[in-house]
DNA sequence: AAATATCATGCAATATCGTGCAGCATGTGA
DNA sequence: TCACATGCTGCACGATATTGCATGATATTT
């Protein structure tokens, strides 16, 4: 077996389960334990994975998210990934938001699919990089670390300057009164420079940002076109949102 | 059997199966080892596979810097970027090149540390991301993703208005005749806008790249300040460079 | 605190690598 | 035909990589 094989056996199942045990992986492989707990070491020095007593676990803050808070929510997201995924269509621009639901996407979207993706995330990048098919453009600026995007008038100046077809926005509010909102000033205000550059945006809305509210506002539904939720929705929590004329796309 | 035709089946294979195992084909092929290597070898050098300790595999995996890492490399990249974290000083403007020893190096910072990062690589702007006292401001640009950095117009422009204390620049070849050189043109050509904005240029040199030579020129030795080699270089490839005028830095 | 599990490191055995060299076939020009 | 060049192949050999084991250190659990 080639260790270059292995190592990428390595992320593919960190990928997939979430995390490494190395005793078990070192059974299934028929290798020493030994011989894992290096290749864990050399990858968590490259910073692809993160080293943990017994194995390890994804490297990102928002992979590891997805991985260590099994909660409902995880399968919400995927579900409103794969849903979100099926709207792009052949030599679209989209603009991917940061947030763990938009990385699931970008990972989500079929790899020979033709199609522009731009992005203030790096997550996003990282997550296409495989996606032969997909070109990407990376919106510069000062890193919110909280988030891990890119904000600022640099960026706020840099989105002036392209045009797309559908923006995915990611927020942690999503409220009949109070319309959209999230709980940083300039990641409102990066979205919202993006809303007007889209000719259309919907919004990831995974089950418990319904009915939530941030600190601030992004924009009302009038600036957003569709909400994708999960198909665990209660009925309750949509009819006003579809009173207000939202189109809702249930996964 | 005509050499080239035996290569093509090794493409083929390769496309199969995924992976060639040297001593399999060579077993198959009634050919020695040496053989198959050679194959490999200049396949490799056409870009056509990978070659990995073992075998190859396709050239397109995103892996594939993984495997150009060997340990030696591996251990000698960890030092260079051990001495060149402690070069970067209380207040300064950093600029960060790609690839895998400057990620090493934005790993090694001290957390504390306060200093602005600017980087064209996500994978920098990842690394930093438990850096609180680090500030980040990222370059956008068109994604080249055989490097993961941004590159094109839109980056040199965004580079050309910030100025910096000290550059890091990783090169694929370091020669005495040829200068620096690099693998894609578009990165050469970021590279040196990069260069004109610094204030001082340091380059991290790991063992191969010593005496390598790569299709793009980025910059000859005048325009750089230092090289930062391992330990482990022999005098003979770096007493040249020193006649040049280079303040080497070994580890 | 004791028992257990996991870890990092050094070391030795083995496998693989790259290079130089020689043998062999084929091609070429005189 | 002969002498020579060229290209391909296998072998030898020193260098490098990989792996498992031993060992003492560290972490986790009871």
């Amino acid at each position: 077996m080639l260790t270059t094989e292995r190592k990428a056996l390595l992320l593919d199942a960190l990928g997939k389960e979430g995390r490494i045990v190395a005793k078990e992986f070192s059974q299934k492989l028929g290798l020493s334990e030994d011989t894992i707990r290096r290749d864990l070491r050399e990858l968590a020095g490259e910073g692809l994975l993160q080293r943990v007593h017994g194995g390890a676990l994804p490297a990102s803050k928002a992979l590891k998210d997805l991985s260590t808070r099994r909660n409902v929510s995880v399968n919400d997201k995927a579900e409103i990934a794969k849903v979100a995924a099926g709207m792009v269509k052949e030599g679209q621009i989209v603009f991917l938001d940061g947030g763990t639901t938009t990385i699931r996407l970008a990972r989500v979207l079929p790899k020979a699919l033709k199609a522009t993706v731009v992005t203030h995330s790096p997550d996003v990048v990282t997550a296409l990089l495989d996606h032969p098919g997909v070109d990407v453009e990376l919106i510069g600026g000062h890193i919110y670390k909280h988030s891990n995007v890119s904000v600022g008038a640099v960026a706020i100046e840099a989105i002036s300057q392209i045009r797309v077809d559908l923006y995915f926005m990611g927020v942690t509010g999503i409220h009949v009164e109070h319309g959209l909102t999230t709980g940083d000033r300039e990641e409102a205000a990066v979205k919202r420079a993006i809303c007007r550059q889209a000719a259309e945006t919907v919004v990831l809305g995974s089950r418990e940002k319904l009915g939530a509210v941030s600190a601030y506002s992004v924009v009302g539904f009038d600036d957003v076109d569709g909400l994708i939720v999960s198909r665990k929705c209660s009925e309750d929590l949509l009819t006003p949102l579809r009173d207000l004329g939202m189109q809702i796309i249930s996964s």
